[in-house]
DNA sequence: CTCCTATCCTGCGAGC
DNA sequence: TGCTCGCAGGATAGGA
């Protein structure tokens, strides 16, 4: 469930983690089906390698090192954790020895992430149709409002599109669309400058807020994982259809666009 | 090309 | 209490 924010917080916690930029000792595979095989032979030649730095790109992170980078996503309840020996659990798929006896888990339950090696100085073949970081100035109500020209899409699958603009799923999408006063089913083509500015406005606060709430209990790492990364007691749309909207009392509707369900409120979002 | 739908997987909560 | 069932959702493949 991690949307581009819950990503940044974790890039965050390894940050932190790889500071000193520890040697990377041994892979440890135990099961390698994740969305596709974990190619362990490839990764292999990563082993002996100092971790550069942390990076991250939509809701991809690298483990950046001389020889190439490990990539992965976390697809919705893939985690990193610091795995002391004698913490091992279900679902685990991959230990990475360190060097100063530091292990890394990644444990992903219903097995939609990634793991996989990208060689030094490519660029991921994951990363060639991803559109502009929505923290970027790249990310502008210009650049958004002239490509919406074209969409015959509700303008809510138009921002979760990672070709328009990466990192925004469901949740945030929603409480986005809510905040700029947009109908999430509304033609993204009809959309006016105004409200074009609007919602790029509000998907940058969201996502930068998002982001500072969850870095803010980084000294925790294990607090990152899961679903528990998100500020969801502050939602104000996202799962409470048939609650009162929080700005004006009418109850709150769904329904799925995209194959997503989607929460808005019919008074306040035109 | 654009748009839409199905698919992958397991945990959890609702309902009985 | 214990069971079944449907939903959650990021990315992508394939069909219209």
């Amino acid at each position: 469930m991690p949307e581009l924010s819950e990503v940044e917080v974790v890039r965050l916690g390894l940050q932190k983690i790889f500071q000193d930029q520890p040697t990377l000792q041994k892979i440890e595979l135990m099961r390698p089906d994740l969305r596709f095989p974990i190619p362990l032979k490839k990764l292999n030649s990563l082993v002996g390698e100092r971790i550069l730095s942390v990076e991250r790109r939509a809701k991809y992170l690298l483990l950046k090192t001389a020889k190439g980078d490990l990539l992965s996503h976390l697809g919705m309840t893939g985690t990193w954790r610091i795995a002391p020996l004698g913490d091992e659990r279900d679902h685990d798929h991959v230990y990475l020895h360190f060097s100063d006896s530091l292990r890394l888990a990644y444990r992903d339950p219903r097995r939609f992430g990634i793991l996989d090696f990208v060689p030094f100085a490519q660029q991921p073949r994951q990363f060639k149709h991803l559109g502009p970081e929505p923290l970027e100035i790249q990310f502008s109500s210009q650049y958004l409002w002239s490509l919406l020209r074209r969409k015959q899409t509700p303008i809510k699958v138009a921002i979760m599109d990672q070709r328009v603009v990466v990192g925004v799923g469901n949740i945030y999408a929603c409480e986005a669309l809510f905040a700029a006063r947009i109908r999430p089913q509304k033609q993204a083509s009809l959309l006016t400058q105004r409200q074009a500015e609007q919602l790029v406005h509000e998907i940058k606060k969201i996502l930068t807020r998002a982001i500072g709430e969850g870095g803010s209990s980084i000294s925790d790492f294990k607090a990152t994982n899961g679903s528990s990364g998100y500020f969801q007691t502050t939602f104000k749309v996202y799962g409470r259809q048939g609650e009162p909207c929080r700005n004006c009392g009418h109850p709150l509707r769904a329904q799925v666009l995209g194959g997503r369900n989607s929460f808005w409120c019919p008074r306040c979002q035109k």
